[in-house]
DNA sequence: AGCACGCCGACT
DNA sequence: GTCGGCGTGCTC
């Protein structure tokens, strides 16, 4: 009886390959193993351990397993399935994406564990020449534990010296156990958190999600502590996902002082080494919180029993290239599978999931309360319509700022743009600087006197002259954080200005330190991009002020409102987080704008309600489904020609499916690359899963024009 | 994705 | 006469 086995590869084929399982081997789904490929070897993951051998075709037998036990275990891989079909991914990468590094590679499943060294109790009688073995002895025993190989070598010590010593029987290996950290007491919750608490699923009751909305400063990391705390089995997992931005070693820190060594985490900047030791320990079930970003919610958890999302409505769940999936979203399909709680919290939800608390899929939990004395600020629009500006400043605004230092508080001026202006025009022939290889303009950084491209890497040294026409009015225009730096320094020589975006958080190591400085509580200004808006807590911050609040009042994109409300929030909710009130400041051109004006009323619910009208309207997401077939190629029409192509195969196919396009993206030439979309959109999530399936299958096998990309993007992000 | 096989320009 | 450009085709 010859037995086949399925194996996904990890290489970007919809396809699988069936292999022979040799007599002797036991082979179980999810499970590593090693198989010929061509004139290869490659690893793979048994999909189906038991498949119907496919026709005509001569199977090569299974090298052998990696490891005898599945790499991913039952959930995991059932969830990774669910995925690669909902996304329209090649199963292999998907699988391959949930492992790390090292074990993608085919190495073991094993840490190499790093030795310790400790002398050994017995007395030491050394050769009267063997001075750098004495001096490694004496060096050890003046340690006050047992030191890693590395670090002896570090102290300059050979590892011939110490292997020396060790045949010798005078140093002996031990582990070095993580000490223990002591767990500190929980503060109290208030009234409003307890309630708040109280309302959330429980791990007992299987899966349920909750929404958590609670204002911004309502204290939901404390419940979120204090849910682990009283419901977290000693034995069981948690996973807390956060945005990549809010996984500071502050946010570590604080977890760790309540659950000690129990709190792992998992972001993009771990090593090989790291992520495989992590992975490990969350595969062999070890009782671990895990911090992490977007990817861990695909790590092998054996015993997970709750899972957080932190920030739920951040779109950095749903980023990156390749395999576009939603970490939010996951994390909701995995706690059904595990059927444990999930928890999304946010102080501005998604639209998707207050609709889904609006359906009765999630259950709402509202908290509406800002913890300790802390009163939620009060926003008001400020009309800049033919207001003398000073660097994009109004005088209203700049005399706010004035009396809030003056009070000795801090400020904190939120610009959308960094680089000193986006555009560099000349005002005598109109000339504007633009990216040679995208449609865009290029960005003014004074700091490195450069002309820079905010979509490729293009990067040009700026000049005082209008190339075109030599003219020397060439200047400016518009806001970015470096000129807003500048004019704030002017404006107030005696105040130290701190400018946190992108560049100067790159420049200066971690953004931790420029916190740290801030939260001090010297009188200063804070000026930066979305990166001050996120999660951070500034307690001496009393103003906000908004440059500009119209980017996104008038976008094509259909998520923008629901963006720039989020974002505008976001940043308010920094100010009079401490025990004096906050105040914001927005500057406009259209403060009669309703957005804006609903925006001044501070409840966020409300406007959520009617922008979910809106798409309601409109039939957006939530109300129907969505996907975009991308495409890129070296000229627009190879592009649109792919998306033409498309479109008649999917026309008249289902009468479900509308679709829009194919148009030509809102950037259409990004680094010379000429990009474009279909936009797809469906009353079923289901029919619509089924034609995308089909027509990526279909698109696999016809060849297509040479340099032309495409890829599917379900519940895309952004339609621009 | 790899990695082959395969058919046309500048070199020992 | 060969080395090598990367175009297309296949991998159970």
């Amino acid at each position: 009886m010859t037995r086949t086995a399925r194996i996904a590869l990890n290489r970007p084929l919809r396809r699988l390959f069936d292999y022979l399982i040799p007599d002797d081997q036991e082979l179980r789904n999810g499970q590593r193993v090693t198989v010929p490929f061509g004139r290869q070897s490659a690893t793979g993951i048994v999909v189906d351990n038991n498949s119907e051998p496919p026709e005509g075709v001569t199977l090569k037998p299974v090298t052998g397993a990696l490891e005898p036990w599945p790499v991913l275990p039952e959930e995991t891989f059932q969830l990774l399935n669910w995925a690669a079909s909902y996304y329209q991914h090649p199963l292999g990468e998907c699988l391959f994406m949930a492992l790390p590094p090292a074990l993608r590679r085919g190495r073991p499943a094993e840490q190499k564990r790093e030795s310790a060294w400790q002398v050994a109790g017995t007395p030491a009688d050394l050769p009267a020449n063997a001075h750098r073995q004495q001096a490694l002895l004496d060096w050890l025993g003046s340690q006050p534990t047992a030191r890693e190989t590395s670090a002896i070598v570090k102290a300059g010590f050979t590892r011939a010296q110490l292997s020396a010593l060790a045949d010798k029987g005078l140093v002996v290996e031990t582990r070095v156990d993580a000490e223990p950290v002591a767990t500190a007491q929980l503060p109290e919750l208030s009234a409003a958190q307890q309630h708040a608490l109280d309302q959330l699923p429980l791990p007992a009751d299987g899966f349920a999600t909750a929404l958590l909305y609670g204002i911004t400063g309502s204290g939901k990391t404390e419940i979120y502590l204090h849910y682990l705390r009283e419901f977290l089995d000693a034995a069981r997992q948690a996973l807390v996902l956060v945005p990549e931005i809010n996984l500071t070693p502050q946010t570590v820190a604080r977890f760790r002082r309540y659950f000690g060594d129990r709190v792992v985490v998992w972001h993009s900047s771990l090593n090989d080494g790291e992520r495989l030791a992590t992975w490990l320990r969350v595969r062999n079930g070890e009782p671990v919180i895990l911090i992490g970003t977007r990817s861990a919610v695909l790590l092998p958890f054996t015993g997970l029993q709750t899972i957080i999302v932190d920030e739920e409505h951040d779109s950095s769940y749903k980023q990156g290239d390749g395999f576009r999936y939603s970490g939010r979203d996951i994390a909701v399909y995995r706690g059904h599978l595990n059927q444990c709680p999930v928890i999304l919290g946010s102080a501005t939800p998604s639209l998707e999931s207050i609709h889904n608390s609006r359906n009765g899929k999630y259950r709402l939990v509202c908290l509406e309360e800002r913890a300790g004395n802390a009163r939620l600020p009060e926003i008001s629009l400020l009309d800049i319509r033919s207001r003398p500006l000073e660097g994009g400043l109004s005088r209203p605004a700049l005399q706010a700022l004035r009396q809030c230092l003056d009070r000795g508080q801090q400020a904190l001026v939120y610009v959308n743009r960094r680089g000193y202006a986006p555009v560099m025009m000349c005002f005598d022939c109109g000339h504007i600087e633009e990216c040679p290889r995208c449609d865009t303009r290029l960005t003014y950084h004074r700091r490195d006197r450069a002309m820079r491209c905010h979509h490729c890497d293009f990067q040009a040294a700026a000049s005082d002259h209008c190339p075109k026409c030599q003219s020397a009015a060439f200047k400016p225009v518009g806001q970015g954080t470096e000129r807003a730096e500048d004019v704030l320094g002017a404006e107030f020589p005696a105040t130290p200005v701190v400018r946190v975006d992108r560049d100067s958080t790159q420049r200066k190591g971690s953004i931790q330190g420029i916190l740290d400085r801030v939260n001090s509580g010297q009188p200063c200004i804070l000026v930066g991009t979305q990166m001050l808006a996120k999660g951070h807590d500034f307690p001496n911050v009393t103003l906000v002020v908004v440059v500009n609040a119209d980017g996104g009042l008038f976008s094509v994109d259909f998520r923008a409102p629901e963006q720039l409300v989020q974002t505008l929030l976001q940043v308010s909710g920094r100010a009079g987080r401490g025990n004096l009130p906050g105040r914001v400041l927005v500057q406009t051109c259209h403060s009669d704008h309703p957005l804006l004006q609903a925006l001044c009323r501070g409840k966020y619910l409300p406007m959520a309600e009617r922008l979910l009208a809106e798409r309601e309207a409109g039939q957006f997401p939530p109300f129907r489904a969505m996907a975009l077939l991308r495409a890129e190629a070296d000229t627009m029409e190879n592009s649109l020609g792919f998306l033409d192509g498309a479109r008649r195969q999917l026309d008249g196919s289902d009468h479900d499916i509308e679709l829009w396009g194919p148009l030509p993206a809102v950037i259409a030439r990004r680094a010379d690359r000429f990009r474009a979309q279909l936009v797809l959109l469906a009353h079923s999530r289901g029919r619509l899963n089924q034609v995308l399936s089909n027509l990526c299958q279909q698109l696999d096998n016809q060849r297509q024009p040479k340099g032309l990309r495409w890829q599917v993007d379900v519940d895309p992000q952004e339609t621009a």
